[in-house]
DNA sequence: GATTTGGTTCATTTTGAATTGAACTCAACG
DNA sequence: CGTTGAGTTCAATTCAAAATGAACCAAATC
C-alpha cells in the first residue's frame, strides 16, 4: 500500500510551475502522509459507493495546507484532466471543497471543507435525497393489484397492502430522519 | 464521474403486460407490481454501492407475500444459483431477511424482515463500522512529519497537524452517530 | 449404496461505471 | 487576430466488481 519514497523532492510549493523533466515515478512526488491520508479517503468513497478517484482529490487538498491549482492535482495524482475536471465538478456541488481566488493568478484554487457536516449533507442532498424522493413516487403509484396476474387470494393482498403502505412510510420517516443526521454530525 | 448511478437498467420503467411476442420470457412469469418494487430496491441498493442482484432478491421478498425458496428465487429472477446463494448470504448476515422452515420441505424458506431499523443497524454493522474503525486507527498512527520530504514550514506544519486532530475527531464523531441514526429509523 | 435434491464454492467471463485522451471552448495577453 | 494557458466535453477504452456456471458437497430418499 505505501511504499518507500525514493527520489528526494522538497517540499511543493503551489507556485512552482516548472514541469519537471520527466519523472515516471510519478507517486513519488507523494509524501508518506499524503499518500496515507489520500489512501484514507478512498476508502470512505468507496465505502459510500463513490468513485476512487474523488478520494484521491479531496485527499490531496486534505493532507495538503497550501490550496491548489487543476494542474497541480492532475501532476501530483497523474491522473487525466478529464478526470480531474469532473471530479471537481462534483466535489464543489455538494459543497466538499471550496475555491480561492489568488491575486495575479488567473487558476482557480482549491481547499478543502472542513467540516464534517457540509460535507455529509452536501452527500445526503446530491445523492440520496433525489433518489429517496424518486422511489416515493414510484411506491405511491402501486396497488395491491398490481401484483397478480389473477386474482390474489384476500390475505395475501391485505400482505401486499400492508408491505406497500409500510414502504411509503420508510420513504417519509428517511426523508425527515436524514437531515437531522447531518446536523448531528456537525 | 458517478453522480446519481442512473444509467442503464434493464427492466425498470412499468412495463405493459401484453408485452413482446419474445422478450424475456422469464420475466413475464413477474407482475407489473412485483417488477416495480424490484426495480426501487434496485435503485436503493445501487444508491448505497450495493450490487444489483440483492436489490433484485430483496425486492423480490418484499413483493411476494408468501416465503420463497432458494429455486423459486433462481427461477423468478432469472439469476445463477451462484448469485443467489451468495446474495441470500450476504442478506442473512445483515439481517434483512429471515429463514423460515416448513414442515415436511426439507428447503429453506425465506422472508423479508420488514423493520427499516434492522435493515439499517445491519448495513451499519457489516459495511460501516468496520470501514470506520480501520481509518481511525490509520490516521492515529500518522504524524505532522510524515507530510514532507524535507522539513514543513511553520504554519503549514500547524494546518497539517490541525487537520489530522479534525480527522480523528470525525471518526470519533461518526462512531458515535452511526447507532443513533439506526435508533432514529426504527 | 446409489440417486436425487438443495445448496455452496470459486475460476472464468461479462458488464457497466470510471477513466482516459484528444478535440474543443473561452479568456487573457502581446 | 494569433498564440498560449486554463479548463471542459464526450466518445472510446480500461478495469474491477458482479454474475455466471460447472464442479462439488452433504443430506435426504429410493
Amino acid at each position: 500500500m505505501s511504499r518507500p519514497v525514493l527520489t528526494s523532492n522538497r517540499s511543493v510549493a503551489p507556485a512552482d510551475s516548472v514541469s519537471e523533466p520527466e519523472a515516471e515515478a510519478s507517486r513519488a512526488l507523494l509524501s508518506v502522509g499524503e499518500r496515507e491520508i489520500i489512501a484514507i479517503f478512498v476508502q470512505m468513497a468507496q465505502a459510500l459507493g463513490a468513485p476512487r478517484s474523488l478520494g484521491e482529490i479531496y485527499g490531496l487538498l486534505y493532507a495538503t495546507p497550501q490550496p491548489l491549482a487543476f494542474q497541480d492535482i492532475v501532476d501530483r495524482l497523474d491522473m487525466s484532466k478529464g478526470s480531474v475536471s469532473q471530479g471537481l465538478r462534483f466535489l464543489r456541488s455538494v459543497g466538499a471543497i471550496k475555491p480561492v481566488a489568488r491575486a495575479g493568478d488567473r487558476r482557480e484554487f482549491f481547499e478543502p471543507v472542513l467540516e464534517l457536516r457540509q460535507l455529509v449533507a452536501g452527500f445526503l442532498r446530491e445523492r440520496l435525497n433525489p433518489q429517496i424522493k424518486e422511489w416515493g413516487v414510484r411506491a405511491r403509484a402501486l396497488k395491491p393489484d398490481d401484483f397478480s396476474f389473477g386474482v390474489l387470494a384476500a390475505d395475501d393482498r391485505e400482505t401486499v397492502s400492508k408491505r406497500l403502505t409500510k414502504l411509503k412510510a420508510w420513504q417519509k420517516r428517511a426523508g425527515t430522519v436524514l437531515p437531522v443526521v447531518s446536523k448531528l454530525l456537525g
